[in-house]
Formats: C-alpha cells, sequence, structure tokens
DNA sequence: CCCGTCCTGTTCAACGTTGTAAAGAGGAGT
DNA sequence: ACTCCTCTTTACAACGTTGAACAGGACGGG
C-alpha cells in the first residue's frame, strides 16, 4: 500500500498515463475505472493492475467540467459553535453521505452580506445546491435571489415566496412547551426570546404559540414578561432573565426560544438564589445535548433534527435530477416534548441516568 | 439586482457568451474579469456592463482544472458536535477566509476506516490540503499515507513521523491543571480520560502531565485513580466519576481530560450529593463556551484555538505556494488556565457576571 | 524616417474527463 | 466467400478557463 507508482513523478496520475503504461487507449482506461461492461476481461485486468500500480484517482475537477455536477452541496448556517447547528450539520452530512455527496459548511454569522453571497451562488458552480438557515435575510432578499441553485429552506416558514422549505410547526411546538408549564401549575409565565428584528420570522412564531397558549388556559397576556433578546446565546438568557427578574420578580416560569438562553437564563437563577424547578421552572427548545446533562437537566423542545436533514436532502435530491419539479415545497418535520428536571420537581434528585425524554 | 440576463435561457453564462454579446474575444472578457491591466478603458466598460447584465460567474471547475487549485481545504474532525471541534473549526474557516479559501468540513467519527480516507486523498483533486484531527490514526497508519495532498496534523505531539503539526504542549497543560488543583490544598487527585488504545497521543501526555505535578509536589501517585473512557462524551464523565467514587470514595479533586468529561464528572456527583468545589474540586480542559456558564462554572485549561487555526492555514499555505519546502514542521501553540468556580470555593456566589478566565 | 517599445487585443493549446460515433475483430448464418 | 451482427476498442470533440505567444497600432528616440 505504501507508495510506489504515485513517488515516480511530481505530476498526479491522469487516464493518459494509466493509457500509455497499459497500452490502451485513454477511453479504454475509463470505460474500466467505470466497470462499463463491454471490456475483455483480459484488458480489464490488465489495466486494472496499472491503475493500482500507479494509484490513479480521478480529477473532479475534470469530470465536473464535462458533466456540471460537482458531487458538493452547501450547508449554511448562522453558527457552526450553535450546539443546535452543529447537531443539524452531522445529520445534513450523515443524509448527503447516502446519496455520495459531499457537504460544504457555510458559516454566515447571521450577517446579511455573508448570507445573501450564499444564496446569490458565491460558489456558483461548485456546489450543486444549497441547504440554507437564514437568519438575518428576510422575504426581500430570498425574492431578490439572482441564481439557478436549487435551495432548500431550513427553521422558518413565514416565507411565502417560491422556496422549498422544511421546518417543523413552531406555533405548535411552543404551545406545548407552554401548555407544559401551566399544566404544572403555573401562571406567571415569561418568555425569553424575543426579536424585535423584522425579519425575525421563528422568533415570532413562538412567540405567537407561547401567547395562544396562555389565552387557552385563561391567562392574560403581560407584554412586560416577554423579554426581547439581541441573539440566542447563553449571555443573553442570562442578561434576559436578569430583566424578567426585575420587571416581575414573582415570575414561576420561563419558555425560552432556545437551549442555550434557557441554559443561560438557568445559570443567573442560581446566581440570585432561585431554585430550578422550585422557584422557577425553565423550558428550552432544540434539545440540545447538553439540555440533558445540565443541573438541574432541562426540558425542551426536541425537533427531529434528523428527520429535517433527510427531508431537506431528499428534497434537494428530487430538484436535482430532474424528478421533481413541482412548485415550492412546505415540509413540516416532527416534535416533541422532552420533560427533565427543570419543569419537574418529582424528577429531581431520582439520580437516575440523565433522562432521555 | 434582480435576475434578467440569467433567466433569459436555461445554461448558465459563459465567458463566450459574454465575448459574443460584447463583441471582443473570450481572453479580452477573461482579462477583465481578472482586473488585468492593459484594457483600454472603454474596451473594460463595455465588457463589464455585459458582464453585469448577464450576471456571469466563473466556473470555478474549468478554472480549477487549468490550475490545479481548487482554493478548498478539507477540515477533518471526529465529531462536529463536540464543542471543541466546533469552535476550532469556525476558526480554522476564519483564518481560511482571509486566503480566499473555503474550507470543507470532514467528520470522521473517530473511525479508522474514515480517517484513512482522508487521509489517502478519497477528495483527491477536491481539495488542495488537509487539516487533520486524527482520533482512531496512529503512527503506522499515518506512515502508510499514500497521497501527495499537503497536510497538517492537530492535536497531537507524539508522531515523529514526517508530517506538519500544530498542538498545544499537552503534558505542560496538564501539569498546570494539576498543580492548581494541589495549590488549593488537594492530595486525593484523580484524573478522567485516559485511553486504552495504543493511538490515544493526547490521553498519554496529559496522564504524563498528570503524574509529573504530583511527582513535583511530591504525592504518591495512584493509579486506581485513574480511571480510563472509551470516549469523551459527558456521559463517559459521568460514568468515570461515578467508577472513581467506587475506588475512592474520599476523592477530593478531579482533572478531566476534556471539558465534557468534567461536566459529566460535575453531573454525577450532584446526583451523588457532593458539592463542588467543596468536597470535590473538579478541572476541565478545552474552554469550551459552555464551560464558563454550567453550574458551577467550570476551571479548564485554555487552548488558543484561534492560534491554532491561525498557526495551521498558515503552515498548509506556506506548502501550498512552495514558499516553505523546510522538513517536517512541529508548531505549538499557547495556553492558559482559566480559574472557575469548580475548583475555587471564593469564587462561588460572587454573582457576577461569568468569569472570563 | 526607421527601429524598438509599449499597449491592446487576439489566437492557440492545454488542463482531465466522458459522450458520441465509428472503426476493427471475430463469428455465425447463408 | 460474403454479409450481417456482436463485442471490443478507439478517435474525436467538447466542457470553460487561462498562460504563452504573437499581431498590429501608436509612440518616442535617434
Amino acid at each position: 500500500m505504501i507508495a510506489n507508482g504515485s513517488a515516480e513523478r511530481g505530476r498526479t496520475v491522469s487516464l493518459r498515463d494509466v493509457a500509455e503504461r497499459a497500452g490502451v487507449s485513454i477511453k479504454t482506461v475509463s470505460n474500466v475505472v467505470h466497470g462499463y461492461v463491454h471490456v475483455s476481461t483480459a484488458t480489464r485486468a490488465r489495466v486494472q493492475a496499472v491503475l493500482d500500480e500507479m494509484n490513479y484517482r480521478p480529477n473532479l475537477a475534470a469530470r465536473n467540467l464535462r458533466s456540471a455536477r460537482t458531487g458538493l452541496i452547501a450547508l449554511a448556517v448562522p453558527e457552526l459553535d450553535f450546539p443546535y447547528f452543529a447537531e443539524l450539520a452531522r445529520h445534513v452530512v450523515r443524509a448527503a453521505e447516502t446519496r455520495g455527496w459531499t457537504v460544504l459548511i457555510d458559516q454566515t454569522d447571521g450577517q446579511l452580506e455573508r448570507e445573501r453571497q450564499v444564496m446569490n451562488g458565491i460558489r456558483a458552480h461548485l456546489i450543486d445546491g444549497v441547504i440554507f438557515s437564514p437568519l438575518a435575510a428576510g422575504r426581500a432578499e430570498l425574492a431578490g435571489r439572482d441564481d439557478r441553485t436549487p435551495m432548500v429552506l431550513l427553521g422558518e416558514r413565514v416565507y411565502d415566496g417560491p422556496f422549498d422549505h422544511v421546518a417543523i410547526d413552531n406555533v405548535a411546538a411552543a404551545r406545548t412547551a407552554v401548555d407544559h408549564l401551566l399544566a404544572q401549575g403555573r401562571r406567571r409565565v415569561g418568555a425569553i426570546g424575543e426579536q424585535d428584528r423584522p425579519t425575525a420570522g421563528t422568533a415570532r412564531l413562538r412567540s405567537t404559540g407561547y401567547e395562544q397558549a396562555l389565552a387557552a388556559a385563561g391567562v392574560p397576556v403581560d407584554r412586560a414578561r416577554v423579554v426581547s433578546t439581541d441573539s440566542y446565546h447563553r449571555a443573553d438568557g442570562a442578561a434576559a432573565m436578569a430583566e424578567l427578574l426585575d420587571r416581575d420578580p414573582g415570575v414561576d416560569a420561563v419558555f425560552c426560544y432556545n437551549d442555550l438562553l434557557a441554559l443561560g437564563a438557568i445559570r443567573l437563577l442560581h446566581e440570585r438564589g432561585r431554585a430550578v424547578p422550585g422557584d422557577v421552572a425553565v423550558v428550552g427548545f432544540d434539545d440540545i445535548e447538553e439540555s440533558r446533562y445540565s443541573t438541574p437537566s432541562l426540558t425542551t423542545v426536541r425537533p427531529d433534527k434528523e428527520q429535517i436533514a433527510r427531508l431537506a436532502v431528499d428534497l434537494l435530491a428530487g430538484r436535482l435530477d430532474g424528478s421533481d419539479t413541482e412548485g415550492p415545497r412546505e415540509l413540516t418535520a416532527d416534535f416533541e416534548l422532552a420533560v427533565r428536571e427543570s419543569t419537574t420537581e418529582a424528577l429531581l434528585g431520582v439520580g437516575s441516568s440523565p433522562a432521555g425524554g
């Protein structure tokens, strides 16, 4: 296995090199490489031997130039070190792998300019399709998209533009989370993660779910208990929780729009000497791995990330091979509520292995 | 900005199309695209107008075919949803960006077969170089590498093979961590994360640092306090901590070989009713963001990830442009100890914003 | 006035691959 | 022996781009 042929010269080995050495035409070598049927056993064996000996590797750039396909898809997410996106990325990579695709991951940092580049083909010709989780880009930017590469959007459902889309039902998910808090007897329920930006579709949907749940339980909605954040990091959650305690010291539950906000909130509650869930119950959103191991472990909405990834990749595949020419599709993935210690006194101190849900 | 020219036909626009429409040769268009100086202002303006009008995008596959460069580098890591690797990936992406490179992220899951593919050019011709953080692959596999793509290794320093390498001084880092525990008066210091696999270079180095620190303080090393783990997830940390408590109920400190292990250990100590740091002090390794927000926040070794990424990318750049033809380089990045609540009673309950370090 | 130089733009070939078409090589049937 | 058919192998062109070489005109210096 140690290099021999490949070490003979500086250049990499091409079909032509193999053909010369094997005494056949380039096309015959190509045929062997592709397992074309009509190659005599003798020729095939000889060529294969030379291929192995010279350690031939096809040049993808050349292949792609001919076929106009690269086998690469891009996954564009705001931040890779957001655990949710890291976990999602892994699932997308896996799903793509089953189709022989490689995933190129783009980090937009939620910056409009970078998102615009992603949409408008900064990697034109290099990728066959994009799976894009927008943060800053709204309806207007998406509508102005100037690129023909197939694209699947993730994570929002407010875009009525002509785009393929995969998401969970955010309103229902948020309502489920808040219903759970209300079922625990909580009545002064806050929300953390509302966004003032007009493009923040997901936040808006979760707020709607929160309000619906309260309304359904006959609990009046007090906007003072809804705290906005600029972004969704732990620090934002801690700051927002502090703000919420200022506005209503008697708050007894919080629905956070993602797990990091929830973990930051728990951290602050701990610093302020409030017991979780004793004084304040906390629910998160995303079910990142960390939420199973925090102290207390976190009750959270669990979107089926694997399903989301699979749906997105399948959708893209249909567009790429031309088998799906229907209008824009809106696919909905499943979710469930993982109930853990942060909302359920009874679970505390059981000492069992961390809860699954 | 809305598409017009590009919508005129199904094919994408090539230099030839632009040249035809502008009434110049293909090469002149190419020259305009590249900002070549010797093009008259009039011609340049005319061509540029057509370029804009037709929304020309260079075909990277073709460009790469000519130049034998793709502008893509691969970053191969065991798991993307390991926060450490996610954070590292972000820094690598940033560093690569400053050179106009795109990073393709490969997840090996620490499986030898996948790592072998990464080393041996599964993406031959598609990528210009690889930054590789091996887990399963050891000296033997690396030595048998059969691919000429420049490669930089991350995270270990035990390979004496002919490979470029970037890492922190793991022995010194581990010693610093354990010194800190000893300085707090702890004497029954355990270690979690030793690995039985022979290829586990990093674990071995950290064990060495642990032993050196104890020896320097005149504390006898008790192998019973060193617990091995298969992998480095929270669950492993929890299980190992349980094991450690069984072996020595009086253990008063633990050095964990990464932050996730430490967080799992803290979680288990909490379940067993042991106070951290009161009864047991805990130190981690990696300084992932989460360790600043856990309860209690985690004292941990902080490798300079940005520096690691930069060194790796720069090293690769030198190999790629041929400016660096020296033998294999071993570069060492900085680290420091971020002291937080999990080892320092005094910090507990201060209520300040989470510690930086 | 001629030559050399600079500027602008062009033509040509090549990167490595694969689809198309067609050329050889046998063999079977008449 | 000739045709026809199948199997195997080949030649050619094309994908879109760019480096090298060069043609032609303008211009300046001797």
